[in-house]
Order: structure tokens, then sequence, then C-alpha cells
DNA sequence: TGGAACATGTCAACAGCACTGACATAAATT
DNA sequence: AATTTATGTCAGTGCTGTTGACATGTTCCA
């Protein structure tokens, strides 16, 4: 819905897409004294049940001492658990306890709604064709579109 | 491309995608040794020359103490100026200098190549209709893409 | 079998970038 | 003249990333 329909302005949306989007489960990590490296954790391991470390490792680009000291919190409240690999027992496979499922239940829940209501703007044929902007629009909060339209309106007319 | 096409999906495409179109700045804003928070600032102050203080507050939504300490070095080092606000003279415009406006060139350079290539692929008429997954895909740097459709399939096999 | 390679864990130090809280100054507003 | 606003700054803290070094147990190969 913004004017300009330049790569550049997909540049921007993304930064506030990708704001609003962290928000949401951000709010709800504060409560279990959790954090951002917590939730991507949680998160694939949940989806993805049996991960290893090098790959938990590889999908999160961290290195294994950043990626340690998270995976303890969630392990030592038991929000995770490891078993040895079977066919390799060096590996140490990760799977989530059902309050690990319960909680990355929460949190794709929220970023789910957002995303939701990002695709429905475009079904709703309010951006025909549909575009990857309309899609990061739509993914902003609500109540900021504004200022954020605003804003790149602000750019359409004073530069080229 | 990915194979299941539920909101979900887009949320872990949307992490991808982000992890990658972070990574090329980064590379270069680390030669300069700058860090993401002077990116944000720069990239906002080029786009939207004259921004005050608060607006920039209030477009990354981070305190004025953390906003200070990197624009101290991007003033320090000559890549922005500050002007007194003319009708308020409270306020301070800033600018970038041409040092500022090269820099955040190059930056936005990069980042333009990523998301044009991620635009190219829809209309080569690969993805049809163009969907918010296909784009996101296409953001993801291309030596990586097939690691994140194995792992994406991997879950479509497993759970439902 | 013995040594190299591998998967993982851990300690310590450090950097970047957020935060809170408190306080200061100059300009605008009432 | 008093208050509010826009901004700057000091000090302390937390999370999450980094590097480098070293340890353990497992696997694989010569």
């Amino acid at each position: 819905m913004p004017a300009g329909e330049s790569g550049d302005d997909l540049i921007e949306l993304l930064f506030f897409a990708y704001r609003d989007f962290v928000g949401d489960p951000d709010r709800i990590l504060a409560q279990y004294g959790f954090g951002r490296a917590h939730h991507r954790v949680l998160h694939f391991v949940d989806r993805y049940p049996g991960l290893t470390i090098a790959e938990l490792l590889d999908i999160l680009r961290i290195t294994k001492q950043s990626l340690n000291r998270v995976l303890k919190d969630l392990i030592g409240q038991d929000y995770i658990t490891q078993k040895t690999g079977t066919s390799d027992r060096r590996q140490r496979l990760l799977f989530c306890t059902s309050a690990g499922t319960a909680l990355a239940g929460d949190l794709i829940r929220v970023q789910s709604r957002r995303v939701a209501r990002a695709l429905a703007n475009l079904e709703a044929g309010r951006a025909m064709p549909p575009s990857a902007e309309s899609f990061l629009f739509g993914m902003i909060e609500p109540e900021e579109r504004a200022a954020v339209r605003r804003l790149m309106a602000r750019r359409v007319r004073s530069a080229a």
C-alpha cells in the first residue's frame, strides 16, 4: 500500500515488519525470563524434534558457546530434554518437553496471527496483484501502519 | 518453493530471510567498526534527511541512550551532521555527509541486490501465483536454499 | 589397537546494543 | 516565572553474540 514500488521500500518494510514480528513473542518471553535466543532454540527444537546440536548451530549461525548458554537454561527449566543419539552416541538429540511444546505453541500462535492477518489483507483483494510489499506492510502493527505510510510518503516527495 | 503453504512456514522463512538480509551489510559495516545499530541510523537519516532525534527514536524504538551512543560515533567520524532546527531551535535535524551518503549507498546496494533477486524469482514465473513464501525464500542466500528446503521438508514428513 | 577426527561441553574474557534511573541544559510554551 | 519539551549524559546492568583454550567421550581409519 505505500506509494513507491521500489526494492528500497521493501528493505525498509522488512525492517518494520521484523520489528513488530519479534515484538509479540518478546512480551511473552519476558514473563519467563527468556530472550529471543531462547525463543529461536525452542522454536526449532519444537518443529524439528531430534535435532542435533550441530544442526541447530547451522540453522542459527551462532557459536556453540552462545547456544549452550540458552540451551542450558531451557534444559535446566525442563522445556527441552536431550537424548543420546542411537546410531552415533556422541550426538545429543534435542526434544521439547510438554512444557516446551506448550510455550513454543504460545509463541508461534501470536506470530501466526500476525502472518494470517497480513495474508488476509492480500486475499481480501486490497492488494492486486498480491505483492511482497503488501505482505510486509500487513505484518506491521495495525496502529503503526499510518505512521509508516506517512514516513515513507515523506521520502517519495523529497528525494526521488 | 518449500512444500507446505502454511503460515508457520512463513514464520520460519522470515527468520531465514532476515538472517541473510542483515548478513550482507554486516560484512561491510565490520570494516568500518560499525554495527547494525549504526546501519539503521545511517539508513534512516540518509533516506529521510532532516529527521529529528525524537522521530528517529520513534522509528527505531530504542532509548535515547542507545541511540546516542551510535549517533555519537557517526557524528564524530563525520558520517552524519546535525543542524539546529529553524522553527524549533531545541531540535537537532540530522543529515548525512557525503561520506555518510556514500556508505549508506553501499549498504543499500547489497540489500537491494538481494531483494531484486527475490523479486526476479517471482516474475520469472517460477512461482505462480506470486506468494509471500516465494519472496521470502528468494531472500535466502542461494547456496543455503537447498539446506532450508531440506530442513522444512523434514518437518512436513514428520509432524503434520 | 592406537591415534586422528568428530560432537559436544565448559571456562574466561570481551563487544555490541539494548535497558533503567537519575540528572542537566536550553528552548518553547503557558 | 514556572512548566514542559527536546536533547545530552553518566552510571550500572542484562542479553546475546564473539574468540580462544581446553576437556571428555565416541567414532573411524590405518
